[in-house]
DNA sequence: TTGTACGCGTTATCAA
DNA sequence: TTGATAACGCGTACAA
């Protein structure tokens, strides 16, 4: 109803008819082929410039098979993350500069192909995407590669059979080497971990780093200790404030991520404890400002930026069908700061839980 | 070329067939038109699932007038900073809520429609658009409104003679109200300004206010002092490391935003100032994090996220053809923290400059 | 309740 | 170098 109300479109049609050439020649200078004269080209042009012609994207979607948008997406969960700010900052940027544009689609639930409904961004509008994490089912995946849409998998494999690129961090051995420095270096033994959102691949991991460390050092696994952070700030205070509750006797907690960790520090704070004299918290990610957080944040660097640039350059090569890496990891590396209570061991005002 | 390479297009003329019923059937069913029978939806929907079919939203969009995507768009600078984020988060989760999809365009250059060029985001894939700042033209802004297209105006005003709803926050007085306190409540004089982008519109006001406070004050307004910190990391760093250099002499610097004002804390600190013992600095937005930052941001509070929330709001009202205000001010409010160093005031240790 | 047939705006094929 | 016309996949009169 809206859309149409107004002043009626202008098509090719009535640009062809105000230069006097046919929709043909229009659609030549349009797409730039070289076979019109300039002369002509001038004319078409004037045309388009004084009827305000704008291509429907719709309609030349579904008119060529062959078809470049000029947009790659991307989807991911919600977006008020610092993380997820970094991750997109090194796709936009090299998106943009292989002159594409990045549409983003952050999903809260899960966002699927079923019903014969598709999803927000596809082939109509981009040339590839990007999917994060665990918001795309496998039949929404297995979907896109038999149609041979360019599809790259960030922080997730592909189904089992599905050869989609997937460019991924190694979380296990970072998380391990995060724990026992916890252990270690920090004299802490009653540790607790907060998982990411259900299902996610690196919480996986994480998780698995987390029992391993604990398990090489002696430390019986507490399932108590054991909660849910889900990588979000108002998840993670809930946790804290669980945990509180329950007055459990805790020395330090791996939040999962840096959210995580700032919000846990927050709550903790809030609730009148020291972070981290009376107990410690330490991240993943080592996001921008964790640094610069009020404790400096210990976790685990993760080089996010570049790992957005890969992700697309392996788009790219898709979209431009050249050979693409099955699998890009990357390494992590610890970042000790002041979170974790390192500096206090020795110090007789430190006093564990 | 490698769109349609695959197995071919599921359409809605294969389900049909498989469904043993026309095509105007299967559309009936995708649309939930009532006026089918139970049966025929269920070998419908058992066809649909058998193939794989998926809509083809540039043929439905092609097709019908009045169409709903179910998305709506927002149009945006640059992405990596927290304000963007916060405001994205308040956008999206209204939007979710009314069971419509975000669909976000981050454009570093300017966008604008152009030799027939249309924007990425438009009337084919979402049912209305917010435009944030500067990165669209006056012209794209006529030719949306023209066609009657639902657009809210983000952080900036309608051009001339367009009523396009506006939602945006009093920058002027809050700035006074903030550098009022600087010169007042701290004792500083030599105060800096770093402006937003080039031609944006809170940067305007903000400046005003800047210059209101200080004529205000009796303190003459220098050129010298006035630099540009666009909102951003990198830019802001080398607006100190230009100050620096020239050695001027500065008591505080307002950074315009909360972005700025922390690159510019950290470029200070890294240079070997302390903040704000030999020289404040002072924010705008009050970001999650301003407030953990080390030292702590004085800045002034904007409710971004009710921000987000009325614009998708105005522009449900738009697309509902539901009456719209023209103009959606929100004010703001001194936060006082510990960057402008009023707390040291009286304190033996603090001298300025 | 269901089917037929046309039109949406563009590109591409084929002739001129 | 140009023009006429047939697709592309879907919604929707209109007819049955």
């Amino acid at each position: 109803m809206i859309k149409n109300n107004g002043r009626s479109r202008v098509t090719v049609g009535d640009v062809a008819k105000q230069a006097g050439v046919s929709t043909a020649t229009v659609s030549r200078v349009l797409n730039k082929t070289n076979n019109v004269s300039p002369k002509t080209v001038a004319r078409v042009q004037k045309a388009i410039d004084e009827l305000g012609y704008v291509l429907d994207t719709a309609a030349q979607a579904l008119s060529s098979s062959s078809n470049r948008t000029g947009n790659i997406g991307i989807i991911m969960p919600v977006i008020n993350n610092s993380f997820l700010s970094t991750l997109l900052e090194g796709v936009n940027q090299y998106a943009n500069t292989c002159s594409y544009n990045l549409l983003t689609f952050a999903t809260i639930g899960q966002a699927s192909i079923q019903d014969g409904v598709p999803l927000p961004l596809n082939e109509n509008n981009t040339d590839g995407l990007i999917i994060f994490a665990d918001k795309i089912d496998d039949k929404t995946l297995t979907h896109l590669y038999q149609r041979q849409f360019p599809v790259v998998l960030l922080y997730r494999l592909p189904p089992q059979g599905l050869d989609i690129p997937s460019v991924l961090i190694e979380n296990k051995n970072g998380t391990r080497t995060l724990i026992e420095h916890l252990i270690k270096n920090c004299g802490h033994r009653r540790i607790a971990f907060m998982a990411g959102p259900a299902g996610n691949y690196d919480s996986y991991w994480r998780e698995q780093g987390y029992c391993e460390a604990l398990t090489a050092c002696d430390i019986p696994i507490d399932s108590q200790l054991m909660g849910v952070g889900a990588f979000h700030d108002w998840r993670a205070k809930e946790q804290i404030e669980e945990w509180l509750e329950k007055g459990l006797d805790i020395d330090a907690i791996f939040a999962g991520d840096d959210t995580a960790a700032m919000a846990a520090i927050i709550a903790l704070q809030q609730a009148g404890k020291r972070v981290p004299e009376d107990i410690a918290v330490v991240g993943f990610n080592n996001d921008i400002i964790s640094k610069y957080f009020n404790p400096p944040l210990t976790t685990v660097h993760v080089p996010t930026e570049e790992i957005g640039r890969t992700a697309v350059k392996q788009l790219f090569h898709l979209i431009n069908g050249e050979q693409t890496e099955a699998l890009t990891p990357f390494n992590t590396e610890l970042v000790v700061r002041q979170s974790c209570g390192c500096h206090l061991v020795n110090n007789p005002r430190w006093h564990p839980n």
